[in-house]
DNA sequence: GACAAACGGACAGGATCTGTCCACTTGAGA
DNA sequence: TCTCAAGTGGACAGATCCTGTCCGTTTGTC
C-alpha cells in the first residue's frame, strides 16, 4: 500500500475559514445556552443561538460530552488563571477575594457543568479541575496563614459558598436585582474573613 | 325536580380511607419528588415514589399546579409558623437565625418551587408567600433596630442568601457533604451580623 | 353481602429530542 | 476566474418521554 498511503504522513489541514468561525459561534453558543437552560438544553437550541443548521453543530460535536466538555474546559481554563493570580498577588485576601468572586460568578452562571462530567468529561477536563481545586486550595490556605481567613472553613467548601452566591436567581416570587450576585458575595466574604 | 334534588344540601361525604391515605402519601411524594427532579418531574415518578398508580395522582390533582400549589403551601406554612416565632423570640438575632436556617432548607430543597408558581398558583398560595414575606421583613428590621443585624442589607435579600447557602450539591466535582449546608448558613449568618 | 368509591396500570396521542442525509453554498488553490 | 472539496442548513425519520384516559379489578362502608 504505497502512494494511496502518502496522505497518511501529512499534516491534517485546517479547517476553512467558516468553519474555524462556526466552531467559535457554536461554543460561544452552548455556553449562554447551558447558563440559561441548563445541561440538558437541546442541539437545536444551541444551534438557533449560535445561527447554525442543527447539523453543524453535530459535525463539530459528534458527542455531547465533547460539547459540554469544551464549554467547561473555557471556564477552567479563566479559573484558573484567576486562581495563579490569586497566588501571585502579594495581599493575600485581594487574591482570595477576586478568585472567590470569579468562582462565584462562573459556578452559578454553570451549575451542575462541572458535575455532570465528573467521569466522562476526559483527562483534559480532568486533570483541570485537578489543577483548579489544588490551586484554590493553596490560596485559601495561604490567606489561612496570613490571618485574613477563618480558620474553621476548608479550601472544599469555599466552591459551595461561591456557587451558592449567584445561583438563587428567584426565590419566593422574588427576583435578584443586577446587584443582587455581588451583594451575596460581599456579605458571603465578610462572613470568611477574619474579624 | 322534588326529590332527586335531595342531594343538592346533603354535606359532601367525606372521602374513604384509603383515599385520604392516598393523598397524603401523593402530597410527601411530590414534595420529595420536586427535590429531588425539580419542578418538571413526572407524574409517573410521584406516583411511583408514592407507590401508587398514575390515574390516583391525576385524580387527586387533574392540574399539575394544584399539586404543587399544595407542596408550596405545604412548606410555606412551615416558614410562617417559623416566622412568626422569630418575631415572638426576645432575642432578636435568635430569632432572625432561626428562621433564617429554616428559610434556607426549605428554600434550598426546593429550588424554583415557588417562582413557577407566581402567577399561576392561586390565592391560597399567593396570601401565603405575601405573609411570609411580611414576616420576613418584620423579623430583618427587628434585628437591625436591635443593632444586631447589618444595616446594608434589604429584608428582600435574605431569601436569595438562605436559598444559595443550601442549593449548591454538587460544585466542580465536590459533594457536599451532610454538614455543608450548616457550614455555609453558619458563614453567611456571620456575615449578616453586625460586629 | 351489596354497591359505590377508589385503584392500578396499560395504552393512545402528543411533544420533544436525536441524529442523518443530501441538495446547495462557499472558501481556497491553481 | 474556475473548479471542486469542504462545509452548510434544515427537513425528516426514529426514538424517547410525558400526559391523560379508560376500564377491569379491588376495597371500604353501610
Amino acid at each position: 500500500m504505497p502512494p494511496v498511503g502518502a496522505s497518511r504522513d501529512e499534516a491534517p489541514k485546517a479547517p476553512r475559514a467558516d468553519a474555524q468561525r462556526n466552531t467559535a459561534l457554536v461554543l460561544a453558543a452552548a455556553r449562554r445556552a447551558v447558563a440559561a437552560h441548563g445541561l440538558t438544553v437541546s442541539y437545536h437550541e444551541i444551534a438557533r443561538l449560535a445561527g447554525v443548521g442543527v447539523g453543524t453543530v453535530y459535525r463539530r460535536f459528534p458527542e455531547r460530552d465533547q460539547l459540554m466538555g469544551a464549554v467547561l474546559i473555557d471556564i477552567l481554563d479563566e479559573l484558573i488563571c484567576e486562581a495563579n493570580q490569586a497566588l501571585d498577588n502579594p495581599d493575600a485576601w485581594a487574591g482570595f477575594r477576586n478568585l472567590f468572586t470569579l468562582l462565584a460568578l462562573r459556578t452559578g452562571e454553570n451549575a451542575g457543568l462541572s458535575d455532570s462530567l465528573d467521569e466522562r468529561g476526559g483527562p483534559q477536563v480532568a486533570q483541570r479541575r485537578s489543577r483548579l481545586l489544588e490551586l484554590l486550595r493553596r490560596a485559601t490556605l495561604r490567606a489561612q496563614q496570613a490571618h485574613v481567613l477563618r480558620d474553621d472553613v476548608a479550601w472544599h467548601d469555599i466552591p459551595f459558598l461561591a456557587q451558592g452566591a449567584t445561583s438563587a436567581v428567584c426565590v419566593l416570587g422574588l427576583h435578584a436585582g443586577p446587584l443582587q450576585a455581588q451583594q451575596a458575595v460581599t456579605v458571603i466574604l465578610d462572613g470568611l474573613r477574619r474579624s
